[in-house]
DNA sequence: GTCTATATTTGGATAGAC
DNA sequence: GTCTATCCAAATATAGAC
């Protein structure tokens, strides 16, 4: 008898679990990294918040700053996959900037956000090495934030130089992590709406009407 | 025969030069933090790139915290008094606001950007203590911000709430360090101009005429 | 895959001579 | 005010038993 049907289910859901201690480690790891910061985590620390001694997390990760590295490259895959899923979605050029921004606040307050907040803050904690590979890794997702706003530049919506009014808009958002509480009065679609209202002009704003 | 006004001059020529150490100390602590942060930066380098050895560091500080925490203080001070200069400067809004975009943009670029970087973005590397006095120091400046924003939204300039609008500002221009070069294409003028053509609302925009 | 035990390095900080 | 010498703690990482 070759694999059943019931073995490969169990493969199936067993497969990610024999990974699990590796994800979790993950996990553990962006939430101290952001909580505390990567110099101030030590491994000590990151493995026991897994239930493990430190000597083991040697066996899933060849160093510390491999962890990072990880932490950063999974996360930048789920921020490009979230992007574009905003990018597609509206066909008007004010729905899908709305989307966008909303998108990225998203990331950064939802149960991602604390690879992202890492990603955001922590690069110069890595090598010079991995903080071009990572670098570069995030170009395809600015690719798509400077795409949508040059289209938006060639419709009117903003006057303002694509390249410099993102980077104006990544400090902007980026920053709400030091302030904003999503589980406070302003809502994130609120917050989404005032980022939105700064970025357009008045006309078009009033239309996105969110 | 007592103090002689040649002494006196040279006591007020030299009074400084007393604590030269300790000033030199902060000044090469900013640019190091700013450089490779608090954590990746020794006390040995810190004495290193001022001519001593690392232990006599502690002649004139009690502790490398204590370094970062002074830095802060003096840095905040300096904010202030050119946020000061720039909101009491111009008569119309549209100009004040313009010029407190500026100064917060020459702060972070200007002679003082070592200082400033390290107190906009390394607070998390001081303890809980230290961390609430360099917040509420911090308070007084914020305030400057938002008496401006307050009378700019009263008078139509912007239709953002206050709060919000300064700490999405906050990040807007902090971010700024990461990527904006003084010595580039692109004039600090040029920028603190984009900055306000993103805040402002258009009509308001042409009218500062910068 | 985890543990025990430990090598090795580095960093902050101190004491006392000069 | 600086230096020499050094203490002490903490951290990353490794080797080998289980």
């Amino acid at each position: 008898m070759s694999v059943s049907a019931y073995e490969l289910s169990l493969q199936m859901t067993r497969t990610p679990r024999l990974d699990d201690r590796r994800e979790r480690l993950l996990d553990a790891a962006a939430r101290l990294f952001r909580e505390h910061g990567y110099e101030r985590t030590s491994v000590r620390q990151l493995a026991e918040a897994v239930g493990i001694l430190s000597g083991s997390v040697f066996h899933h990760f060849s160093s510390k700053e491999e962890i990072l590295l990880e932490v950063m490259r999974s996360t930048i895959e789920r921020m490009i996959a979230r992007l574009r899923e905003a990018s597609d979605s509206g066909a008007a050029i004010e729905e899908k900037l709305f989307n966008l921004i909303r998108a990225e606040l998203e990331l950064l307050h939802g149960p991602t956000r604390d690879g992202v907040a890492v990603t955001f803050f922590q690069w110069h904690s890595l090598g010079q090495d991995n903080q071009r590979s990572i670098l570069s890794m995030r170009e395809d997702y600015e690719k798509i934030w400077l795409n949508a706003l040059e289209q938006a530049r060639k419709q009117g919506l903003i006057d303002t130089d694509p390249f410099v009014t993102r980077r104006l808009l990544t400090g902007a958002n980026g920053w709400t992590i030091y302030w904003y509480k999503a589980d406070g009065p302003l809502g994130l679609d609120a917050l989404a709406s005032q980022v939105c209202q700064l970025m357009l002009k008045p006309a078009s704003v009033a239309e996105s009407g969110v």
